[in-house]
DNA sequence: GGAATAGTGTCTGTAAGACATTATTAG
DNA sequence: CTAATAATGTCTTACAGACACTATTCC
Protein backbone atom coordinates (compact mmCIF):
# COMPACT_ATOMS: atom_id res chain seq x y z
CA UNK A 1 0.00 0.00 0.00
CA UNK A 2 1.48 2.74 -1.01
CA UNK A 3 1.13 6.76 1.10
CA UNK A 4 -1.37 7.75 -1.94
CA UNK A 5 -3.52 4.54 -1.49
CA UNK A 6 -3.42 5.17 2.01
CA UNK A 7 -4.68 8.80 2.24
CA UNK A 8 -7.22 8.11 0.03
CA UNK A 9 -9.02 5.70 2.70
CA UNK A 10 -8.03 7.10 5.88
CA UNK A 11 -11.25 8.64 7.32
CA UNK A 12 -10.21 11.44 10.23
CA UNK A 13 -13.68 10.79 11.72
CA UNK A 14 -13.02 7.44 12.46
CA UNK A 15 -12.26 8.27 16.23
CA UNK A 16 -13.36 10.19 18.50
CA UNK A 17 -12.90 14.16 17.89
CA UNK A 18 -10.45 15.62 20.14
CA UNK A 19 -10.26 19.59 20.34
CA UNK A 20 -7.52 21.91 20.47
CA UNK A 21 -7.16 25.18 22.16
CA UNK A 22 -4.73 28.42 22.39
CA UNK A 23 -4.55 30.27 25.09
CA UNK A 24 -2.48 33.27 25.82
CA UNK A 25 -0.89 34.27 29.05
CA UNK A 26 0.13 37.97 27.91
CA UNK A 27 1.84 39.88 30.27
CA UNK A 28 2.73 43.65 30.82
CA UNK A 29 3.82 46.06 32.88
CA UNK A 30 1.19 49.39 34.40
CA UNK A 31 2.00 51.83 36.61
CA UNK A 32 5.39 49.46 38.12
CA UNK A 33 2.74 46.52 38.94
CA UNK A 34 2.80 43.33 36.69
CA UNK A 35 -0.50 42.64 34.84
CA UNK A 36 -2.50 39.63 32.89
CA UNK A 37 -4.64 40.16 30.32
CA UNK A 38 -7.84 38.18 30.95
CA UNK A 39 -11.45 38.21 29.77
CA UNK A 40 -15.17 37.36 30.82
CA UNK A 41 -16.22 34.51 29.62
CA UNK A 42 -20.01 35.29 27.15
CA UNK A 43 -20.42 31.84 26.90
CA UNK A 44 -20.80 28.89 28.51
CA UNK A 45 -19.18 26.61 30.17
CA UNK A 46 -18.25 29.05 32.91
CA UNK A 47 -20.25 32.20 31.34
CA UNK A 48 -19.53 35.27 33.63
CA UNK A 49 -15.93 33.89 34.86
CA UNK A 50 -12.99 35.67 34.03
CA UNK A 51 -10.23 33.44 31.66
CA UNK A 52 -7.28 33.39 29.99
CA UNK A 53 -7.86 35.15 25.80
CA UNK A 54 -7.88 31.55 23.96
CA UNK A 55 -9.73 29.96 21.48
CA UNK A 56 -10.40 26.98 19.56
CA UNK A 57 -7.80 25.64 16.65
CA UNK A 58 -9.63 24.94 13.62
CA UNK A 59 -7.94 22.35 11.27
CA UNK A 60 -8.39 24.66 7.83
CA UNK A 61 -8.65 28.50 8.91
CA UNK A 62 -6.03 29.24 6.41
CA UNK A 63 -3.80 26.78 7.26
CA UNK A 64 -3.17 28.56 10.51
CA UNK A 65 -0.10 27.58 12.68
CA UNK A 66 -0.33 27.18 16.85
CA UNK A 67 2.04 30.43 17.23
CA UNK A 68 0.11 32.31 14.50
CA UNK A 69 -3.83 31.35 16.32
CA UNK A 70 -1.48 32.70 19.64
CA UNK A 71 -0.98 36.08 17.91
CA UNK A 72 -4.14 36.24 16.49
CA UNK A 73 -5.79 35.62 19.99
CA UNK A 74 -3.94 38.28 21.16
CA UNK A 75 -4.52 41.00 18.51
CA UNK A 76 -8.16 40.11 19.05
CA UNK A 77 -8.24 41.07 22.51
CA UNK A 78 -5.76 43.86 22.58
CA UNK A 79 -6.46 45.29 19.19
CA UNK A 80 -2.90 45.48 18.29
CA UNK A 81 -1.96 45.28 14.60
CA UNK A 82 0.83 43.15 13.39
CA UNK A 83 3.15 45.78 12.86
CA UNK A 84 2.76 46.42 16.67
CA UNK A 85 2.93 42.89 17.58
CA UNK A 86 6.14 42.73 15.93
CA UNK A 87 7.79 44.61 19.80
CA UNK A 88 5.50 41.51 21.52
CA UNK A 89 7.37 38.49 23.02
CA UNK A 90 5.86 35.23 22.22
CA UNK A 91 6.36 31.68 23.28
CA UNK A 92 5.01 28.62 23.65
CA UNK A 93 4.53 27.34 27.42
CA UNK A 94 3.19 23.97 27.37
CA UNK A 95 0.37 22.13 26.64
CA UNK A 96 -2.93 21.08 29.34
CA UNK A 97 -4.42 17.65 28.12
CA UNK A 98 -6.17 16.33 31.41
CA UNK A 99 -9.03 14.36 30.62
CA UNK A 100 -12.40 16.52 32.45
CA UNK A 101 -10.58 20.04 32.13
CA UNK A 102 -13.24 21.33 30.01
CA UNK A 103 -16.75 19.65 30.66
CA UNK A 104 -17.77 19.63 27.42
CA UNK A 105 -15.27 17.30 25.52
CA UNK A 106 -11.78 16.31 25.71
CA UNK A 107 -9.43 19.51 24.77
CA UNK A 108 -6.28 20.23 24.41
CA UNK A 109 -4.51 23.27 25.20
CA UNK A 110 -1.70 24.65 23.85
CA UNK A 111 -0.25 27.70 25.97
CA UNK A 112 1.66 30.81 25.35
CA UNK A 113 3.29 33.23 27.10
CA UNK A 114 3.43 36.60 25.91
CA UNK A 115 5.66 39.71 27.11
CA UNK A 116 4.44 43.36 25.97
CA UNK A 117 5.46 46.85 26.42
CA UNK A 118 2.45 48.40 28.07
CA UNK A 119 -0.07 48.06 25.94
CA UNK A 120 -3.41 50.14 25.46
CA UNK A 121 -6.76 48.91 27.49
CA UNK A 122 -8.44 45.86 25.59
CA UNK A 123 -11.58 45.76 24.02
CA UNK A 124 -13.67 42.62 24.14
CA UNK A 125 -13.56 40.10 21.35
CA UNK A 126 -15.74 37.85 20.06
CA UNK A 127 -16.53 35.08 22.46
CA UNK A 128 -15.57 37.76 25.38
CA UNK A 129 -17.87 39.93 27.67
CA UNK A 130 -15.21 42.03 29.10
CA UNK A 131 -11.54 42.15 28.64
CA UNK A 132 -9.64 43.59 31.21
CA UNK A 133 -5.86 44.01 32.26
CA UNK A 134 -5.28 42.59 36.03
CA UNK A 135 -2.62 42.91 38.47
CA UNK A 136 -1.60 39.29 39.24
CA UNK A 137 -1.50 39.78 42.57
CA UNK A 138 -5.04 40.09 43.15
CA UNK A 139 -5.45 36.87 41.75
CA UNK A 140 -3.70 35.01 44.63
CA UNK A 141 -1.44 32.97 43.20
CA UNK A 142 1.53 34.49 43.70
CA UNK A 143 3.50 31.84 46.31
CA UNK A 144 2.31 32.30 49.76
CA UNK A 145 1.65 36.12 49.74
CA UNK A 146 -1.66 35.86 51.69
CA UNK A 147 -4.36 38.18 50.27
CA UNK A 148 -8.03 39.43 51.75
CA UNK A 149 -10.33 36.70 51.10
CA UNK A 150 -13.04 36.98 48.76
CA UNK A 151 -10.80 39.54 46.64
CA UNK A 152 -9.76 36.35 44.49
CA UNK A 153 -11.20 36.66 41.53
CA UNK A 154 -11.26 32.40 40.38
CA UNK A 155 -9.88 31.41 37.08
CA UNK A 156 -12.17 28.87 34.39
CA UNK A 157 -11.23 25.85 33.25
CA UNK A 158 -7.41 24.78 35.07
CA UNK A 159 -6.25 28.68 34.06
CA UNK A 160 -5.05 29.51 37.35
CA UNK A 161 -2.46 26.88 37.24
CA UNK A 162 -1.59 27.63 33.54
CA UNK A 163 -1.06 31.59 34.85
CA UNK A 164 1.03 30.14 37.37
CA UNK A 165 2.87 28.48 35.45
CA UNK A 166 3.77 30.94 32.92
CA UNK A 167 4.61 33.46 36.06
CA UNK A 168 7.01 31.19 37.04
CA UNK A 169 8.40 30.89 33.58
CA UNK A 170 8.17 34.26 33.06
CA UNK A 171 10.82 35.31 36.18
CA UNK A 172 13.44 32.08 35.24
CA UNK A 173 13.09 34.07 31.88
CA UNK A 174 14.61 37.31 33.05
CA UNK A 175 17.35 35.40 35.11
CA UNK A 176 19.41 33.87 31.67
CA UNK A 177 17.44 36.13 28.55
CA UNK A 178 17.60 40.25 27.89
CA UNK A 179 13.53 39.59 27.73
CA UNK A 180 12.91 42.06 30.51
CA UNK A 181 13.07 44.83 27.50
CA UNK A 182 10.64 43.17 25.67
CA UNK A 183 8.07 44.88 28.72
CA UNK A 184 9.79 48.26 27.57
CA UNK A 185 9.59 50.51 24.89
CA UNK A 186 12.47 50.84 22.01
CA UNK A 187 14.41 53.01 24.05
CA UNK A 188 14.38 53.10 28.16
CA UNK A 189 16.97 53.85 31.17
CA UNK A 190 18.58 51.11 33.81
CA UNK A 191 16.13 52.19 36.06
CA UNK A 192 13.21 51.20 34.16
CA UNK A 193 14.83 48.25 33.38
CA UNK A 194 15.41 47.69 37.01
CA UNK A 195 11.63 48.41 37.63
CA UNK A 196 10.95 45.88 35.24
CA UNK A 197 12.71 42.92 37.22
CA UNK A 198 10.89 44.51 40.62
CA UNK A 199 7.69 44.02 39.37
CA UNK A 200 7.78 40.97 37.91
CA UNK A 201 10.29 39.35 40.50
CA UNK A 202 8.25 40.85 43.03
CA UNK A 203 11.09 42.14 45.45
CA UNK A 204 13.37 45.16 45.44
CA UNK A 205 16.94 45.12 43.92
CA UNK A 206 19.63 47.26 45.08
CA UNK A 207 20.34 49.75 42.61
CA UNK A 208 23.92 50.39 41.64
CA UNK A 209 24.78 46.99 41.89
CA UNK A 210 21.90 46.39 39.08
CA UNK A 211 23.31 49.29 37.25
CA UNK A 212 26.41 48.05 37.38
CA UNK A 213 25.70 44.21 36.47
CA UNK A 214 23.30 45.01 33.52
CA UNK A 215 25.98 47.30 31.53
CA UNK A 216 29.06 44.08 32.13
CA UNK A 217 26.53 42.02 30.52
CA UNK A 218 27.83 42.09 27.56
CA UNK A 219 24.88 42.65 24.42
CA UNK A 220 22.64 43.32 27.26
CA UNK A 221 21.88 46.54 26.46
CA UNK A 222 23.61 49.35 24.21
CA UNK A 223 23.59 52.98 24.93
CA UNK A 224 22.14 55.67 23.09
CA UNK A 225 24.04 58.80 23.65
CA UNK A 226 20.89 60.24 24.98
CA UNK A 227 19.80 61.15 28.00
CA UNK A 228 16.50 61.68 29.10
CA UNK A 229 14.71 64.97 28.94
CA UNK A 230 14.63 65.62 32.59
CA UNK A 231 15.37 64.08 35.87
CA UNK A 232 13.90 61.63 37.84
CA UNK A 233 10.21 63.02 39.35
CA UNK A 234 11.32 63.17 42.58
CA UNK A 235 14.78 64.82 41.67
CA UNK A 236 17.50 63.00 40.78
CA UNK A 237 19.89 63.96 37.49
CA UNK A 238 18.62 62.62 33.92
CA UNK A 239 19.70 58.74 33.00
CA UNK A 240 21.23 57.37 29.98
CA UNK A 241 19.22 55.86 27.55
CA UNK A 242 19.68 52.52 26.11
CA UNK A 243 18.36 50.08 23.70
CA UNK A 244 18.44 46.72 23.76
CA UNK A 245 21.24 44.56 22.67
CA UNK A 246 21.82 41.79 20.15
CA UNK A 247 22.36 39.42 22.80
CA UNK A 248 20.05 35.79 23.25
CA UNK A 249 21.00 34.71 26.49
CA UNK A 250 22.80 36.99 28.99
CA UNK A 251 26.35 35.58 30.52
CA UNK A 252 26.48 35.58 33.47
CA UNK A 253 23.07 35.40 34.50
CA UNK A 254 21.16 37.78 36.68
CA UNK A 255 20.27 35.51 39.57
CA UNK A 256 17.23 36.31 41.46
CA UNK A 257 18.27 36.94 45.05
CA UNK A 258 17.02 35.34 48.07
CA UNK A 259 15.75 32.04 46.21
CA UNK A 260 17.99 29.67 48.33
CA UNK A 261 15.03 27.82 49.33
CA UNK A 262 12.37 25.77 47.53
CA UNK A 263 15.02 24.41 45.60
CA UNK A 264 15.37 21.97 48.07
CA UNK A 265 13.14 18.54 48.77
CA UNK A 266 11.07 16.60 46.57
CA UNK A 267 7.04 16.98 46.14
CA UNK A 268 5.70 14.96 49.35
CA UNK B 1 -28.75 29.28 29.05
CA UNK B 2 -26.51 27.61 31.68
CA UNK B 3 -24.05 25.08 31.10
CA UNK B 4 -25.98 22.24 31.05
CA UNK B 5 -28.52 23.15 28.57
CA UNK B 6 -25.23 24.23 26.62
CA UNK B 7 -23.51 21.39 26.83
CA UNK B 8 -26.79 19.17 25.68
CA UNK B 9 -26.90 21.46 22.61
CA UNK B 10 -22.81 20.85 22.12
CA UNK B 11 -21.74 18.78 19.45
CA UNK B 12 -18.25 18.37 19.37
CA UNK B 13 -18.06 16.90 15.60
CA UNK B 14 -19.45 20.04 14.20
CA UNK B 15 -15.84 21.32 13.62
CA UNK B 16 -12.85 19.68 11.39
CA UNK B 17 -11.33 17.15 13.24
CA UNK B 18 -7.65 17.90 14.78
CA UNK B 19 -5.94 14.81 15.73
CA UNK B 20 -3.70 14.55 18.84
CA UNK B 21 -0.50 12.69 19.23
CA UNK B 22 2.28 12.41 21.61
CA UNK B 23 5.46 11.45 20.94
CA UNK B 24 8.27 10.71 22.98
CA UNK B 25 12.46 11.67 22.27
CA UNK B 26 13.70 8.90 24.95
CA UNK B 27 17.29 9.30 26.13
CA UNK B 28 20.09 6.72 27.25
CA UNK B 29 23.47 6.20 27.70
CA UNK B 30 24.89 2.92 26.11
CA UNK B 31 28.59 2.88 26.40
CA UNK B 32 29.26 6.20 26.81
CA UNK B 33 27.60 7.34 24.01
CA UNK B 34 24.37 8.82 24.16
CA UNK B 35 21.31 7.39 22.52
CA UNK B 36 17.98 8.14 21.26
CA UNK B 37 14.94 5.59 20.78
CA UNK B 38 13.71 5.03 17.16
CA UNK B 39 10.76 3.16 15.58
CA UNK B 40 10.43 1.86 12.15
CA UNK B 41 7.31 2.81 11.07
CA UNK B 42 5.31 -0.33 9.49
CA UNK B 43 2.89 1.71 8.38
CA UNK B 44 1.82 4.93 5.79
CA UNK B 45 2.87 7.76 6.18
CA UNK B 46 6.44 7.32 6.32
CA UNK B 47 6.39 3.51 6.02
CA UNK B 48 10.13 2.40 6.62
CA UNK B 49 11.46 5.38 7.78
CA UNK B 50 12.50 5.97 11.09
CA UNK B 51 10.77 8.02 13.74
CA UNK B 52 10.21 8.86 17.09
CA UNK B 53 7.93 6.40 18.91
CA UNK B 54 4.47 7.84 19.86
CA UNK B 55 0.99 6.96 19.13
CA UNK B 56 -2.02 9.06 19.02
CA UNK B 57 -4.21 10.12 21.73
CA UNK B 58 -7.36 9.02 21.98
CA UNK B 59 -10.41 10.84 23.54
CA UNK B 60 -11.78 8.11 25.78
CA UNK B 61 -9.23 5.24 26.30
CA UNK B 62 -9.47 5.47 30.13
CA UNK B 63 -9.27 9.06 30.32
CA UNK B 64 -5.79 9.43 29.95
CA UNK B 65 -3.47 12.09 30.47
CA UNK B 66 -0.97 13.63 27.88
CA UNK B 67 1.93 12.35 30.27
CA UNK B 68 0.20 8.72 31.33
CA UNK B 69 -0.03 9.02 27.31
CA UNK B 70 3.48 8.90 27.10
CA UNK B 71 4.82 7.18 29.78
CA UNK B 72 2.63 4.14 28.20
CA UNK B 73 4.40 5.00 24.76
CA UNK B 74 7.42 4.35 26.26
CA UNK B 75 6.89 1.42 28.32
CA UNK B 76 4.76 -0.32 25.10
CA UNK B 77 8.45 0.15 22.98
CA UNK B 78 10.95 -0.82 25.75
CA UNK B 79 9.35 -3.42 27.66
CA UNK B 80 9.10 -1.47 30.73
CA UNK B 81 6.81 -1.77 33.50
CA UNK B 82 5.53 0.51 35.83
CA UNK B 83 8.38 -0.34 38.66
CA UNK B 84 11.26 0.44 35.93
CA UNK B 85 9.48 3.73 34.86
CA UNK B 86 9.37 5.01 38.08
CA UNK B 87 12.71 5.87 37.90
CA UNK B 88 12.86 7.33 34.27
CA UNK B 89 12.69 10.96 34.10
CA UNK B 90 9.66 12.09 31.99
CA UNK B 91 8.67 15.90 31.17
CA UNK B 92 7.20 17.58 28.76
CA UNK B 93 9.24 18.60 25.19
CA UNK B 94 6.91 21.05 23.42
CA UNK B 95 4.29 20.62 20.85
CA UNK B 96 4.43 20.74 17.13
CA UNK B 97 1.21 21.78 15.37
CA UNK B 98 2.65 23.40 11.60
CA UNK B 99 -0.01 22.60 9.08
CA UNK B 100 1.03 20.07 6.49
CA UNK B 101 3.88 18.47 9.06
CA UNK B 102 1.49 15.42 8.86
CA UNK B 103 0.14 14.42 5.42
CA UNK B 104 -2.87 12.54 6.52
CA UNK B 105 -4.81 15.59 8.43
CA UNK B 106 -4.15 18.23 10.93
CA UNK B 107 -2.02 16.39 13.59
CA UNK B 108 -0.97 18.66 16.90
CA UNK B 109 2.18 16.40 18.43
CA UNK B 110 2.97 16.97 22.69
CA UNK B 111 6.19 16.08 22.32
CA UNK B 112 8.08 14.27 26.32
CA UNK B 113 11.15 14.41 26.93
CA UNK B 114 12.33 10.97 29.07
CA UNK B 115 15.84 10.34 30.41
CA UNK B 116 16.66 6.68 31.73
CA UNK B 117 19.51 4.59 32.62
CA UNK B 118 20.75 1.78 30.41
CA UNK B 119 17.60 0.46 29.39
CA UNK B 120 16.96 -3.04 28.00
CA UNK B 121 16.80 -3.52 23.86
CA UNK B 122 13.77 -2.44 22.82
CA UNK B 123 10.99 -4.15 21.27
CA UNK B 124 8.99 -3.27 18.78
CA UNK B 125 5.51 -2.24 19.55
CA UNK B 126 2.06 -2.14 17.72
CA UNK B 127 2.76 -0.05 14.74
CA UNK B 128 6.79 -0.40 14.46
CA UNK B 129 8.43 -3.00 12.05
CA UNK B 130 11.64 -2.43 14.53
CA UNK B 131 12.79 -0.64 17.52
CA UNK B 132 16.62 0.45 18.11
CA UNK B 133 18.64 2.87 20.62
CA UNK B 134 20.26 4.83 18.06
CA UNK B 135 23.25 6.70 18.74
CA UNK B 136 22.59 10.54 18.41
CA UNK B 137 25.57 11.62 16.52
CA UNK B 138 24.32 9.08 13.83
CA UNK B 139 21.37 11.07 12.82
CA UNK B 140 24.05 14.44 11.77
CA UNK B 141 21.78 16.74 13.43
CA UNK B 142 24.34 17.62 16.31
CA UNK B 143 25.53 21.14 15.89
CA UNK B 144 28.04 21.84 12.82
CA UNK B 145 29.42 18.18 13.69
CA UNK B 146 30.21 16.79 10.34
CA UNK B 147 29.79 13.23 9.32
CA UNK B 148 29.97 11.03 6.49
CA UNK B 149 27.17 11.52 4.24
CA UNK B 150 24.88 8.82 3.39
CA UNK B 151 25.12 7.74 6.96
CA UNK B 152 21.97 9.66 7.96
CA UNK B 153 18.48 8.41 8.86
CA UNK B 154 16.20 11.12 8.20
CA UNK B 155 13.44 10.74 10.40
CA UNK B 156 9.72 10.94 9.48
CA UNK B 157 7.69 14.04 9.74
CA UNK B 158 9.51 17.22 11.71
CA UNK B 159 10.90 14.32 14.60
CA UNK B 160 14.37 15.23 13.14
CA UNK B 161 13.55 18.98 14.62
CA UNK B 162 11.80 17.59 17.55
CA UNK B 163 15.16 15.66 18.27
CA UNK B 164 16.96 18.90 17.94
CA UNK B 165 14.81 20.31 20.34
CA UNK B 166 15.09 17.84 23.13
CA UNK B 167 18.72 17.48 22.90
CA UNK B 168 19.37 21.32 23.15
CA UNK B 169 16.91 20.75 26.19
CA UNK B 170 18.65 17.66 27.71
CA UNK B 171 21.88 19.41 27.25
CA UNK B 172 20.12 23.04 29.18
CA UNK B 173 18.81 20.53 32.32
CA UNK B 174 22.16 19.38 32.63
CA UNK B 175 23.72 22.52 34.18
CA UNK B 176 20.85 23.75 36.57
CA UNK B 177 19.01 20.38 37.63
CA UNK B 178 20.47 17.18 38.91
CA UNK B 179 19.10 15.18 36.04
CA UNK B 180 22.23 14.05 35.12
CA UNK B 181 21.75 11.33 38.19
CA UNK B 182 18.42 9.65 35.81
CA UNK B 183 20.73 8.44 33.74
CA UNK B 184 22.68 6.03 36.11
CA UNK B 185 21.44 3.25 38.56
CA UNK B 186 20.82 3.86 42.27
CA UNK B 187 23.86 4.21 43.14
CA UNK B 188 26.93 5.77 41.23
CA UNK B 189 30.02 6.88 40.93
CA UNK B 190 31.41 10.96 40.65
CA UNK B 191 33.32 9.50 36.94
CA UNK B 192 30.33 7.96 35.89
CA UNK B 193 28.34 11.34 36.51
CA UNK B 194 30.79 13.16 34.72
CA UNK B 195 30.67 10.17 31.96
CA UNK B 196 27.09 11.11 31.84
CA UNK B 197 27.66 15.08 31.34
CA UNK B 198 30.52 14.47 28.61
CA UNK B 199 28.38 11.96 26.55
CA UNK B 200 25.34 14.67 26.52
CA UNK B 201 27.17 17.73 25.86
CA UNK B 202 29.17 15.65 23.50
CA UNK B 203 32.57 17.16 24.99
CA UNK B 204 35.59 16.41 27.81
CA UNK B 205 35.21 17.85 31.57
CA UNK B 206 38.11 18.41 33.86
CA UNK B 207 37.94 15.22 36.16
CA UNK B 208 39.47 17.13 39.40
CA UNK B 209 37.52 20.55 39.21
CA UNK B 210 34.33 18.00 38.18
CA UNK B 211 34.52 16.20 40.95
CA UNK B 212 34.93 19.13 43.44
CA UNK B 213 32.05 20.75 42.25
CA UNK B 214 29.45 18.08 42.12
CA UNK B 215 30.50 18.00 45.79
CA UNK B 216 29.96 21.62 46.31
CA UNK B 217 26.59 22.04 44.92
CA UNK B 218 24.33 21.35 48.29
CA UNK B 219 21.62 18.28 47.74
CA UNK B 220 23.39 16.97 44.36
CA UNK B 221 24.83 13.84 45.72
CA UNK B 222 24.76 12.27 49.15
CA UNK B 223 27.42 9.46 49.88
CA UNK B 224 27.05 6.37 50.81
CA UNK B 225 29.59 4.60 53.31
CA UNK B 226 30.76 2.87 50.36
CA UNK B 227 33.29 2.32 47.48
CA UNK B 228 33.16 0.44 44.28
CA UNK B 229 34.67 -3.39 44.49
CA UNK B 230 37.28 -3.02 42.31
CA UNK B 231 39.69 0.37 40.56
CA UNK B 232 38.79 1.77 37.31
CA UNK B 233 39.31 -0.53 34.38
CA UNK B 234 42.71 1.00 33.57
CA UNK B 235 43.48 0.90 37.38
CA UNK B 236 43.49 3.70 39.70
CA UNK B 237 42.05 3.26 43.18
CA UNK B 238 38.25 2.58 43.95
CA UNK B 239 35.54 5.34 43.38
CA UNK B 240 33.14 6.60 46.59
CA UNK B 241 29.81 5.36 45.47
CA UNK B 242 27.69 8.29 45.55
CA UNK B 243 23.19 8.61 45.57
CA UNK B 244 21.25 11.25 44.16
CA UNK B 245 20.11 14.12 46.50
CA UNK B 246 16.99 15.77 47.41
CA UNK B 247 18.01 19.00 45.20
CA UNK B 248 15.69 19.80 42.66
CA UNK B 249 17.86 22.68 40.91
CA UNK B 250 21.79 23.15 41.15
CA UNK B 251 22.82 26.15 42.76
CA UNK B 252 24.94 26.83 41.41
CA UNK B 253 24.75 25.56 38.20
CA UNK B 254 27.18 23.66 36.46
CA UNK B 255 27.85 25.75 33.18
CA UNK B 256 28.70 24.51 29.83
CA UNK B 257 32.24 25.26 28.71
CA UNK B 258 33.51 26.95 25.74
CA UNK B 259 29.09 27.99 24.82
CA UNK B 260 30.78 31.74 25.16
CA UNK B 261 29.89 32.08 21.44
CA UNK B 262 25.99 31.53 19.56
CA UNK B 263 24.48 33.50 22.46
CA UNK B 264 24.76 36.52 20.08
CA UNK B 265 23.04 37.26 16.93
CA UNK B 266 19.65 37.83 16.10
CA UNK B 267 18.63 35.27 13.93
CA UNK B 268 18.81 36.35 10.20
C1' DG C 1 18.64 74.12 50.90
C1' DG C 2 16.81 69.35 51.38
C1' DA C 3 15.52 65.10 49.49
C1' DA C 4 15.64 61.81 46.08
C1' DT C 5 17.95 59.60 42.42
C1' DA C 6 21.77 58.17 38.62
C1' DG C 7 25.93 56.39 38.48
C1' DT C 8 30.64 54.95 40.27
C1' DG C 9 34.12 53.14 43.64
C1' DT C 10 35.60 49.86 47.15
C1' DC C 11 35.80 45.77 49.75
C1' DT C 12 34.80 40.84 50.86
C1' DG C 13 33.38 36.20 50.20
C1' DT C 14 32.49 32.75 46.79
C1' DA C 15 33.13 30.28 42.72
C1' DA C 16 35.31 28.76 38.17
C1' DG C 17 39.16 27.23 35.72
C1' DA C 18 43.98 25.92 35.13
C1' DC C 19 47.29 23.19 37.11
C1' DA C 20 49.82 20.42 40.44
C1' DT C 21 49.98 16.66 43.76
C1' DT C 22 49.00 12.44 46.35
C1' DA C 23 47.25 7.93 46.81
C1' DT C 24 45.50 3.64 45.01
C1' DT C 25 44.70 0.18 41.76
C1' DA C 26 45.28 -2.94 37.15
C1' DG C 27 48.34 -5.17 34.34
C1' DC D 1 57.36 -1.22 38.13
C1' DT D 2 54.39 1.65 35.10
C1' DA D 3 50.36 3.69 33.63
C1' DA D 4 45.98 5.20 34.68
C1' DT D 5 42.79 7.12 37.68
C1' DA D 6 40.26 8.99 42.20
C1' DA D 7 40.50 12.64 45.04
C1' DT D 8 42.45 16.86 47.04
C1' DG D 9 45.19 21.20 47.13
C1' DT D 10 46.77 25.72 45.26
C1' DC D 11 46.53 29.81 42.68
C1' DT D 12 44.39 33.36 39.75
C1' DT D 13 40.65 35.71 37.94
C1' DA D 14 35.87 36.98 37.90
C1' DC D 15 31.70 38.08 39.91
C1' DA D 16 27.86 38.91 43.55
C1' DG D 17 26.47 41.56 47.25
C1' DA D 18 27.03 45.07 50.81
C1' DC D 19 28.16 49.65 51.45
C1' DA D 20 29.94 54.26 50.73
C1' DC D 21 30.21 58.21 47.92
C1' DT D 22 29.60 61.87 44.30
C1' DA D 23 26.91 64.45 41.17
C1' DT D 24 22.65 66.08 39.43
C1' DT D 25 17.98 67.31 39.52
C1' DC D 26 13.10 68.34 41.61
C1' DC D 27 10.59 70.80 44.97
Amino acid sequence: MTDEEFLAEYDPRSYDPIAVTVDVVALTIRDGVLHVLLIRRANPPFAGSWALPGGFVRAVEGEEGLREAAARELAEETGLTAGALGRVHLEQLGTYGAPGRDPRMRVISVAYLAFGPDLPDPRAGSDAAEAVWAPVDALGLTSTASQAPGTTRRLAFDHAGILADGLERARAKLEYTPLATAFLGEVFTIPELRAVYESVWGEPLHAGNFHRKVLSVPGFVEGTGDTTATGGRRGGPRARLYRAGDARLLHPALLRPGSEDDLRQETP
